[in-house]
DNA sequence: AGCACGCCGACT
DNA sequence: GTCGGCGTGCTC
């Protein structure tokens, strides 16, 4: 697989011919004449000509010259002086074009995305202290050499450090007290203390991080689930993993891959805490210096300890040993446009692949992977209780039927008893409502349109703290008008259902000496906010917090004793096979932030189907029960993960086009045992930013090769370009 | 992704 | 009569 043709001075042959792959949505690589005597081999940067320009790209595996006719090969300009990319990161690239069906030139895009990475950055000046003495000395140049040591510096780190102006260290350099050094900008990351001893483990923990290690001392791939409830520990067991990782090979990297950034900052401080060095960061808020630092830096090898979002996975790693998924049911690892891709499941693929262990970490893990652990392909390391004996919390349901709140309000007469309680105990309440904003739906009373972002199906969420409209699908915003778009009346748009902001109006009014915080992706756009508002919940000084999602995820509150979640149905609705799960993970998670230590805790949950299965199993505590009974509707409609399911989607600003494409396409839809091909039907948010949505879903037994078929049927048809297709495998969406 | 080629509206 | 809009197609 890696060996390169080089026929130098062989008859008939000027030089070798190679593949080489371009970050560009190409389906395959192309073939290039090899500089004479240049060993070329597979995960090379090369810069080559295409087209009209220079392009980088990387040699990629397999003989050159069968395809393309011989007069048309150009030669490779130039080879980059960077750390080739690996022969397993090349094998996974060209697996997962395969798995996604993308074009491959896309998937090293991903991992070429840094833009500037392979040119080595300027050298910056630094400086050390000479040991000589500047003739003249000044409180100012004093604090400066007390800041300088033997570890170069820039002028302005050391300006910063002295609290002085940088001109004074230049100053000093000009008077031969300070020596000028090249430093590289992207400083090496600080090597991980695997010897210094983590926190105590508990028994449970022992012996879930002893069979890790056990598992990467004895070598070869195993997925491994780490099946703890919330607050049991699971991130200091697979901290202990990577540990055993990194001590085994000195040269070993590990990747720890967390779902969403708002969780990375606190999260980095403990894995600083473990290994006395803060790991590698990799997430879509680095700045372009801090994204090519963690890129250099992995591909060198050097960065041994990365933690990131989902794009972490095609980082240029070396010598990637171990990968751990944190929260691995988060549908944040679901990436929707450009290659679409599950980082869980290409997680694990990359493990089997590469031969390395994987580690998936869940409090609520999703049936996908609990049926590979029943069905014997994962294993299963159990945390069973919570740390320092804190109980979880009681769930009870509140029958909104039989106590519903009063009109016009959204808190049932039992959950405001609840709260009451909380208030004059002194005790902190979250109320949870999964929906920004102030109300979901605006429409006119006297006319009944509805408003509508436009050239879009999707409503307009009004959000009263800017006085606008939002809609949360295409990022439109407008001020809310003040008549009516279609009737042009004056004050006739209403507010309709809640969001937070509408919540917290309630609760201001029912309880006007009480702290009330709003706590949405919009109220804390910056992970600073988001963490001002989170400190201030946690010591105390918020008596209600209301909140969307954002509060459901790693944070721990002493003094909260009382979740309520306003609306448990809300995601239930609409045609999605996961919602049950996803419903029954996300008030998992956030009824579990009640109750810690000594304080018990208690969640109330407003719903309007008291029997789904989903409600009783959270109120029993009962996951296995609710497990079993999703399971059997999933296996019951071949639903995966007892199925393969992929999903087609048509756009087109011309609706005529996309009706002939997509019947085009269902006509050309090849008889496939075991396949079902569902569609053409509109998309449930049929016009998106001006395009029409049309969409298949091909449903097939567990045994097809799912992509195969689809390669045979897209290949049958030519779709006009005006119409853009999209294929999902095991999409999570279905909007 | 770029960039060129190509076929239909408003201008020096 | 051209300049130029961006739809369509190609790059070894």
């Amino acid at each position: 697989m890696n060996q390169t043709k080089i026929l130098n001075g062989q008859a008939g042959a000027t030089t070798g011919c190679v593949k080489v792959l371009f970050p560009l949505p190409l389906f395959k690589p192309y073939d290039y004449l090899a500089p004479p005597g240049a060993q070329l081999r597979p995960g090379m940067f090369v810069i080559a000509p295409l087209g009209p320009r220079e392009i980088p790209g990387v040699v990629w595996p397999g003989t050159g010259g069968d395809d393309a006719p011989a007069a048309k090969l150009k030669a490779i300009s130039d080879i980059v002086d960077a750390p080739p990319l690996g022969p397993d990161l090349v094998d996974f690239i060209d697996w997962t074009a395969g798995y996604t069906m993308s074009p491959v030139g896309s998937v090293l895009r991903m991992v070429m995305r840094s833009g500037d990475v392979l040119t080595r950055p300027a050298m910056q000046t630094g400086y050390v202290r000479s040991g000589a003495k500047p003739a003249r000395m000044t409180e100012q140049r004093q604090a400066v050499l007390r800041a300088a040591g033997s570890v170069p510096m820039t002028a302005a780190a050391l300006a910063e450090k002295a609290g002085v102006s940088d001109a004074v260290a230049r100053g000093l350099a000009k008077a031969g007290a300070l020596r000028a050094v090249e430093i590289d900008p992207d400083p090496p990351f600080e090597a991980p203390d695997l010897d210094r001893m983590g926190l105590d483990l508990s028994g449970d923990q022992r012996f879930a991080a002893d069979m890790l290690q056990e598992q990467i001392r004895k070598g070869g791939h195993v997925t491994t689930l780490i099946d703890g409830v919330t607050g049991s520990g699971k991130t200091e067991v697979y901290l202990e993993a990577a540990a055993e990782a990194l001590r085994r090979d000195p040269a070993a990297q590990v990747l720890i891959l967390i779902p969403e950034i708002a969780l990375t900052l606190p999260f980095l401080s403990r894995v600083e805490a473990r290994f006395g060095a803060a790991p590698a960061p990799w997430h879509s808020e680095l700045t372009g210096a801090q994204r090519r630092r963690t890129w250099r830096r992995v591909a060198e090898g050097q960065a041994r300890l990365v933690v990131g979002a989902r794009s972490a996975l095609f980082l240029p790693f070396q010598n990637l040993k171990l990968i751990i998924v944190d929260e691995e049911h988060d549908t944040a690892y679901k990436q929707e446009d450009g290659v679409v891709y599950h980082a869980r499941d290409l997680a694990v693929a990359r493990g089997a692949r590469a031969g390395f262990p994987v580690v998936l970490a869940s409090a609520t893990p999703s049936l996908e992977t609990v049926v590979n652990v029943d069905e014997g392909r994962y294993r299963a390391a159990g945390l069973p209780s919570r740390i320092a004996g804190a109980a979880l919390p009681e769930i009870s349901l509140i029958d909104m039927r039989e106590t519903p709140p009063e009109r016009g309000a959204w808190l049932s007469p039992p959950l405001v008893e609840a709260i009451n309680k909380r208030l004059s105990a002194g005790e902190q309440s979250l109320l949870f409502l999964n929906r920004r904003g102030y109300a979901p739906l605006t429409l006119c009373r006297r006319c009944g349109h509805k408003m509508t972002a436009p050239n879009s199906d999707t409503m307009l969420v009004e959000h009263r703290f800017e006085n606008r409209l939002v809609c949360h699908h295409t990022g439109f915003s407008m001020p809310k008008p003040s008549a009516c778009p279609a009737c042009h009346v004056v004050d006739t748009l209403e507010p309709c259902g809640p969001g937070v902001e509408r919540v917290a109006e309630e609760a201001r009014a029912r309880w006007p000496d009480a702290w009330i915080g709003i706590l949405s992706s919009d109220t804390a756009p910056t992970p600073r906010a988001m963490r001002e508002m989170l400190d201030a919940m946690q010591g105390g000084e918020i008596d209600i917090l209301i909140a969307t999602q954002v509060a459901a995820k790693g944070h721990h509150f002493p003094g909260l004793t009382l979740v309520g979640v306003v609306d448990a149905d809300l995601g239930l609705s609409g045609g999605d096979l996961r919602a049950a799960e996803r419903t029954y993970q996300l008030l998992a998670q956030v009824t579990g932030r009640a109750g810690r230590a000594e304080k018990p805790g208690r969640a109330l949950l407003q719903t309007y189907q008291p029997k789904a299965a989903v409600f009783e199993a959270l109120a029993a505590g009962d996951r296995d029960a609710f497990l079993a009974a999703e399971a059997e509707s999933r296996f019951r409609l071949a639903f995966p993960p007892y199925g393969r399911l992929a999903a087609i989607l048509l756009r087109s600003r011309d609706e005529t086009a996309l009706d002939r494409a997509a019947r085009d396409l269902a006509a050309a839809a090849p008889n496939g045992d075991g396949v079902d091909v569902l569609g053409p039907a509109r998309a449930p948010i049929y016009r998106l930013r001006g395009q029409a949505r049309m969409r298949f879903l091909v449903k097939a037994r567990r045994d097809v090769n799912l992509q195969a078929y689809l390669n045979d049927w897209l290949s049958r048809v030519k779709t006009p370009s005006s119409v853009r297709r999209t294929v999902d495998i095991n999409p999570y969406s279905f909007l």
